[in-house]
DNA sequence: CACCTGGGTTGAAACGTGTCAACGAAAACG
DNA sequence: CGTTTTCGTTGACACGTTTCAACCCAGGTG
């Protein structure tokens, strides 16, 4: 795809003008012939550097300097059947939620050696079906995924081919499928709900993503669960407002939904499914001349770095992103290190309230 | 590494319980045999379609369908010698507005067939180094950087090896070295010193990032600049507290520095390097009791999404983000194209001022 | 001294693909 | 009808690495 330079004419490649012109082609067996030695021994001191004599291991890595080699991982990955790349597979770039799972996910990757591609499913299904596509192709040696749905057979084809993976934050996968870690959204709905009920209210509004994604559901279900605990019925006093992506614009453009229905209906709080669509949420309010809390609460989920930077400071439920990403991690790495007698295993973490300004007790009338 | 069952012994893996059992190895010439062509063929149909008989195409596709083959991409990048993915090296994940350019330079590169592989320098010289390493290694076919810093040596060292890259965000990168795309940082600290000016602020601080990065000094040059056009004198007007990185907890540390000072140096306005600052800056200001923009205007600089979400809202200097990534991977894509003919090329973008109610005019007294 | 042992090293054989000269057949030409 | 051109297809080879049986040799054992 490239041609360097005319092809058959070797000319002198005039970018190369500092420092040696570095060969075009070094190889291990360049190497080996410079160091005088055979290049299964020069592989080996990449590879095994313990199984060669430290005399001829140093003469070998002076050569390699000398030459300035740099490994092809083409070849490696060719002749080993596996690369030594893991794919991230997120949901979103553009969430903080994630960006902070993949800083886990990469410090506990660079502990075994392996480099870690960040692919974005930009929640869409056919990104999703592209990217795991990709990682087959590339024979990655495994994977973090978080499934943009319930529709797992991509997954299910890809480990097929040979590439393992473990999901985050989807805990519905079962063991017999693969490794999943994920923080209980039952119980994070559940006390987002009872911090609400205990500060009065009584009507309250939830504001979800698509309820294809696990999570959004099991949110919802909590907080039911909170309301029917209080003796409350949770048919009348959880309205739920559904919109398709988890986003900033789309919790602004929630607005009306929210506020929407008589006096009655009308909430006293907002539970979001997501941090980012209560951001969203409360610029719209401001908009409308509303003030968070006084004439509304709002919670968000997921505790992002910016739900404490705002004003007011956004009450959510905080999941533990950097450990969740490096849980992950953790377990791929023990499937991929024992492959044979790897048994899946499942991850629960327990989310945390965090209560900040944008929540405040119902002022009846 | 992961020898996939106890090597002789080839054991049924008992995973491909649905499904055809996909023949654990199908490449391009268990499916030529399967259509009853010459891998050269199939090889074809993959690269170069339109060179292979329709009828014969049909019957090799028909193949590759019903052996659900996969093509290996070491192989083909071992051969070709230069794989078809491009490193896209971003200062820090972490960063709405490095997101927003990925944005970009995703989807430029998709109409190339060329895969994105997202790496990330955490704003540290020495992973930006590894993540080169790696892109070497790997052969990639170009890659999309944001230099942590001045010394571009690491760089050089990635195109001798045949590495094709443009700078991002990184305006003086001399055109004998490389591509650039960038945004006039000079423009934008006028602008945003020219609006505080209008506003009738005096005394300015300028909140930066690490002097390190050419950014940060354009920016702080020509709000300085836009003091000296108003004859006003720079050097008593704009004083600069320095952090060393450029994130929201840095900003709300600086807060102590930036009200130090007699009445007579106290600022009345604040421009921060990024918006991240600008935002952990107002956090700090909120803990403190003081109000935005009435005690103190601030102004950030990117305006990522959330500049908009917050209250007050940001007033921020744009960057075309997305055009960013989009123009850049355009030029790589044609410097990949054509790399005989090729000459670097700078485009240099224009910032935007966009008023919101973080700034207000300054009241005397 | 003959024999074994075992750590170091070697050489050749793959891995799956792209390339390219060569070739056959059919079509266009004189 | 013979000759050239065009179009499709073929095989064999090369890419850089890992792997593995074979081998060498020094040191220990009987």
């Amino acid at each position: 795809m490239r041609g360097p330079s005319p092809p058959k004419t070797a000319r002198e490649n005039p970018l190369s003008s500092s420092a040696r012109p570095s060969h075009p082609k070094v190889g291990i067996t360049e190497v080996a012939r410079h160091a005088g030695v055979s290049p299964g021994t020069v592989s080996n001191v990449l590879n095994r550097p313990e199984r060669v004599a430290s005399a001829t291991r140093r003469r070998v890595e002076a050569a390699i300097a000398e030459l300035d080699y740099v490994r092809n991982s083409s070849g490696s990955s060719l002749r080993s059947g596996r690369s030594s790349s893991v794919g991230l597979l997120v949901l979103d770039v553009t969430n903080p939620f994630f960006t902070e799972v993949s800083r886990g996910v990469e410090d506990e990757a660079v502990t075994q050696g392996l480099a870690v591609v960040l692919l974005n499913s930009a929640e869409a299904r056919d990104r999703q079906r592209r990217n795991i596509r990709l990682l087959a192709e590339q024979r990655a040696a495994g994977a973090v995924v978080m499934p943009v749905d319930d529709d797992l057979s991509d997954l299910l084809w890809l480990r097929r081919q040979g590439t393992a993976w473990v999901a985050l934050d989807r805990g519905d996968v079962g063991e017999d499928v693969g490794c999943s870690v994920s923080v209980d959204n039952l119980a994070g709905g559940l006390i987002a709900g009872r911090h609400l009920i205990g500060l009065g209210h009584e009507q309250v509004t939830f504001l979800a993503g698509p309820f294809s994604i696990e999570q959004v559901r099991q949110r919802h279900e909590g907080l039911r669960t909170a309301f029917a605990e209080a003796g409350m019925d949770p048919g009348g006093a959880v309205r739920v407002v559904e919109r398709p992506l988890l986003n900033p614009e789309q919790g602004e453009q929630a607005v009306d939904a929210v506020l929407a229905g008589g006096p009655r209906q009308r909430p006293s709080a907002v539970l979001c499914a997501n941090d980012q669509l209560a951001l969203g949420l409360m610029k719209g309010l401001g908009r409308r001349g509303l003030r968070v809390p006084d004439d509304l609460s709002v919670m968000g989920y997921d505790d992002v770095d910016f739900a404490d930077l705002i004003h007011p400071g956004l009450t959510t439920v905080a999941q533990p992103k950097y450990r969740l990403g490096r849980a992950a991690m953790r377990l791929l790495n023990s499937e991929l290190d024992h492959p044979e007698h790897h048994v899946h295993e499942r991850i629960l973490f327990t989310p945390e309230l965090v209560v900040r300004g944008s929540t405040a007790v119902h002022r009846t009338g």
